[in-house]
DNA sequence: AAACACCTTAAAGTGCACTCTAAGGCAAGC
DNA sequence: GCTTGCCTTAGAGTGCACTTTAAGGTGTTT
């Protein structure tokens, strides 16, 4: 007999609302279970579950695909290789969108590296950003002045 | 003298919308320059601008920061600390995200794995996801099941 | 002269994912 | 017997960053 959670518990444990995992159920990303008075409880095994959906929601899934992915999951093994597709193709989209960021991080550290030149006057005074980017502008695809 | 652009070309050209041009501009990001017809036109200068604006948006920065950076630099050199300091906190934040995010697309690959094992049949038909995940949990810090 | 690109202000609409309120009711614990 | 935690449906509110509409206008191009 694995511990039974109602939804404040549960809640607390997984890191969501009540208000959001009944909202979840509404869209149908989560079944829950009733007692003899019609409240909800929760298994160990829901516990993975909404975890395993907070996994996919932190790589930028949206509820709607979300919602797309469980009625696959529904349909048993006949469903395994779109449901693969679904996730290589969030995957793929996640580490594109980490690329992106990665660029813009860069110049945001280039700004921070001149601020700091200017700081410690180890950049002319006059030099404008714009200026003092271009050495890094050399090689490679770069949009951006 | 370098070239004029008017709104509609401006906004192809940094890949905003008009509607968004004029929107910065009202929130205080941009300012524009007026021809003897009071219609907009935008330089060289103004590309690098929105192209950098463009950069702080992309690592996740708000409107709101954005405009309190702005504010700052026109302030002048003395708040050159304040805005290296508010940068460095979008980097750290955006960084943070980053790491985040790779924990989930790890569990993600995990994942894709298992079915691909599911598939090909070299992973037993029994075997869980949760079950098969455990293999990757015997080391380091970890969340979920 | 019509089409096109631009101008103004104010306000409403969009999309996403919650988040909360209202207004009623049940069951367990102190 | 009162507080606490849960239940229901339906609908409104939130936050963010746009995006569009309305309804009037000016100036340039075809």
């Amino acid at each position: 007999m694995t511990k039974q959670y109602r939804i404040g518990e549960f809640a607390k444990l997984v890191g969501l609302s009540a208000y959001t995992l009944r909202y979840y159920e509404d869209q149908g990303l989560i079944v829950s279970h009733r007692d003899g008075n019609d409240v909800r409880f929760y298994t160990e095994e829901d516990i993975r579950w909404v975890g395993f959906i907070l996994h996919l929601k932190g790589t930028g899934m949206r509820l709607n695909d979300l919602k797309r992915y469980v009625q696959l999951r529904a349909q048993g093994d006949a469903t395994i290789k779109e449901r693969r597709d679904m996730l290589q193709k969030v995957k793929d989209d996640a580490e594109a969108d980490i690329a992106e960021l990665q660029m813009h991080l860069q110049v945001l550290g280039h700004k921070i590296d001149w601020y700091d030149g200017k700081v410690d006057q180890t950049i002319a005074d006059t030099e404008s950003f714009h200026d003092y980017l271009q050495q890094f502008n050399e090689q490679g695809a770069n949009k951006n002045g």
